[in-house]
DNA sequence: GCGATTAGTTGCCATTTGGCAAGAATCTTC
DNA sequence: GAAGATTCTTGCCAAATGGCAACTAATCGC
């Protein structure tokens, strides 16, 4: 268990490796989080509401969801330690979300919230570079995930995030990571059997 | 055919659409954009080098396309006009891009390299305010899209795509469409015959 | 610890999409 | 305007994925 000087100081880490500062400087921002624990289900955002929690990741893992028309819950992001955690369009827009994001397991973090967020970056140039440079680098996720949907095949995306993301594995039900790849839980079980027999 | 002044006036609209703010603080803005025209098939940003200009685009139609491993160019976006065009993650970043970024026709538009750009950020607090609009609006759409690319059969997605952009149907070749859609041209013929039957 | 729920697998078959190659239509280019 | 290139369509068949239902395995709640 982390206590909140240690979580803070993972923060630190995180902000100073991601845009070089001052070290005081990100102190100082970290200093301005604040613990956040959520049981295994609890959301952390809900459709509809606006996702108002910058939520920096220490313990646990949680995934995002977006419901289709027809009732399917369709995941389309997972979150582990060290990340941070917050649906942009609704947070930075200030518009409902139409997404969940809901933790798979017992979660740890600190947050801040969108008006304190908001004030550091006006104060604090490379703080705000550090922001964008967040933005940024989900956005180039997310292209490439989407060019991999497009490109490769189910089969290789399942692998793909076998390697570089083991820990959801762990945590995840497959039925959510097989709609994160864009597939059934059944065409998921077949692509498994399919690979075991290699 | 614009005038330089007519182009730099349709860019005041468009940003202060995005995010309120003084008019003369806008058109400031606007002047630091200076004129950029493409002939059909010149590159705005090629593969491997990094993206500097900062494209408003007044009149034509562009596209991004990524190559993959064998050899096959996928389109990753369309860009009319009245649309900022630029690579997000090389821009912004200052590395190379993975993307092309091409005119599908002769383009004419104002532009403002990355230098430029940042300094008007770190000068103008709600120009930077417009600046992250942008990034979380084109963040949404490629959430959307992906979303649709997920849930929805590609006939939707073609209708959807038609509905909403048809004029890029006046301008981008259906090869290009078809990868856009995540599909091969002969699957969108057939499509397309499909849906000619009803 | 036990019944009830949820998750995962599998068989059967349908649907969607792709690969390839040939042909038709369209557009360049000189 | 004719030769050549590119784009689009189509037929044939294969591969990938989905839908449904039954069955098994794992987990949860008391």
């Amino acid at each position: 268990m982390n206590s909140l000087s240690q979580e803070r100081s993972k923060l630190v880490d995180f902000i100073t490796k991601a845009y070089p500062m001052p070290l005081k400087m990100a102190s100082d921002v970290a200093e301005r989080f604040y613990p956040l624990r959520l049981g295994k289900g609890d959301f952390l955002l809900k459709e509809g509401s606006i996702s108002n929690e910058y939520l920096f990741l220490t313990e646990g893992y949680m995934r995002s969801f977006a419901m289709t028309p027809d009732g399917n819950d369709i995941t389309t992001g997972f979150h582990g330690p060290q990340q941070l955690v917050f649906e942009i369009t609704s947070f930075f827009h200030r518009i409902p979300s139409h997404e969940n994001i809901q933790a798979l397991m017992p979660c740890a973090g600190i947050a801040i919230t969108y008006a304190t967020l908001n004030e550091l970056f006006h104060a604090l140039p490379e703080f705000r570079e550090f922001g964008r440079s967040i933005l940024v680098r989900g956005f180039s996720n997310l292209k490439s995930r989407m060019l991999s949907t497009i490109t490769e095949t189910a089969e290789a995306r399942y692998l793909q995030l076998l390697q570089t993301n083991p820990d959801i594995f762990q945590h995840a039900p497959l039925r959510t990571i097989a709609s994160y790849l864009g597939i059934t839980d059944t065409s998921l079980s077949r692509i498994r059997k399919e690979i075991a027999g290699k």
